[in-house]
DNA sequence: AGGGAAATAT
DNA sequence: CATATTTCCC
């Protein structure tokens, strides 16, 4: 329900019926995840066996979506003609959709559209359509890092094992290394980041609300409804891994702030001191990909 | 496997 | 040169 698939042709130059801005429920509207919507959990808890498989690969199916939008389909070299305009969103957010029907807090803006695109060789490249061999880099698109950071937040500290959180994520390509290592990142991410937020080494409280770190478990989820779903609640400012717009195939907009993203951190050796914080690499890579180990044959044999 | 550090790639 | 992601080693 919810189609919105109005394409009028509007007589004259219509051309700006630009209202994607928020008359676009697509993107996170329409994409259900199905991994927030299983109180994974709760079923453990209750020794009840969860089908996993069962979940899982019905949420497969929807993955091979998700999959696509995210990693975009097609790869080769073609870039000739056009930027690959890949923008395809796919958000999750379990909204506050407890309370009674008339919920009018549903202003989503697509704070992402990202396209995740994965680089390959750009010379001798030949994985025009398999490269099987050699996966090519696998880059955390905001979405994807939305993903996770989502499923570490709901599985718990606890749970957040690199295996498991690749299952959750269910994203078709990522390896238990993948997660692993991003994983590895985000912990330091947000170990730096306990240091550095409000430094008070002797109240322990605080941890509910600047602590950065995903709550520990969610028991009450809840129930159906209702909800209680710690979801974001006590994360305020729960910044993300600092969502990096390299070179991506977006048109220019860049204007984050990235005012000192403890995530990034730059180690600055002292000296003279540039005083600009942001990145001055010397880039001179233009890589944009598509994505390739999808196509053959083999996904990820998890 | 999970975690961490070195090695590469960009 | 810094960072992001991969690979190697416990």
């Amino acid at each position: 329900m919810g189609e919105e698939v109005r394409m009028k042709d509007v007589s004259g130059d219509g051309d700006r019926v630009m209202e994607w801005e928020k008359g676009l429920p697509s993107d996170e509207d329409l994409a259900s995840l199905s991994y927030s919507l299983v109180p994974w959990n709760l079923a453990m808890a209750f020794s009840i066996t969860p089908e996993k498989s069962r979940t899982i690969q019905d949420v497969n199916r929807a993955s091979e979506t998700t999959f696509s939008s995210l990693r975009g389909g097609s790869s080769g070299p073609n870039t000739s003609s056009s930027t690959n305009l890949g923008v395809a969103a796919e958000e999750e957010d379990r909204v506050g959709s407890s309370s009674p029907g008339s919920d009018s807090k549903k202003q989503k803006i697509s704070e992402d559209a990202a396209g995740v695109e994965i680089s390959t060789a750009e010379e001798g490249d030949s994985g025009t359509e398999d490269l099987k061999l050699k996966r090519a880099r696998l880059v955390w698109t905001p979405q994807l890092h939305k993903r996770f950071v989502d499923v570490v937040a709901h599985l718990g500290i606890k749970n957040a094992v690199p295996k498991t959180i690749m299952q959750l994520m269910n994203v078709e390509g990522l390896t238990r290394e993948n997660v692993a290592s991003h994983l590895q990142k985000y912990r330091l991410y947000l170990k730096r980041m306990q240091g550095l937020t409000s430094e008070g080494p002797s109240s322990s409280d605080k941890l509910f609300s600047s602590t950065p770190v995903p709550p520990q478990s969610f028991q009450d989820l809840g129930s159906g409804q209702g909800s209680g779903s710690a979801g974001h609640v006590g994360v305020p400012s729960m910044m993300q891994m600092p969502v990096y717009a390299h070179h991506m195939g977006m048109q220019g907009y860049h204007h984050q702030n990235h005012a000192h993203d403890p995530y990034h951190q730059n180690h600055h050796r002292g000296s003279g001191g540039p005083a600009n914080p942001y990145m001055m690499q010397q880039n001179k890579f233009g890589s944009m990909a598509s994505y390739p180990p999808v196509g053959g044959g083999s996904a990820n044999e998890n």
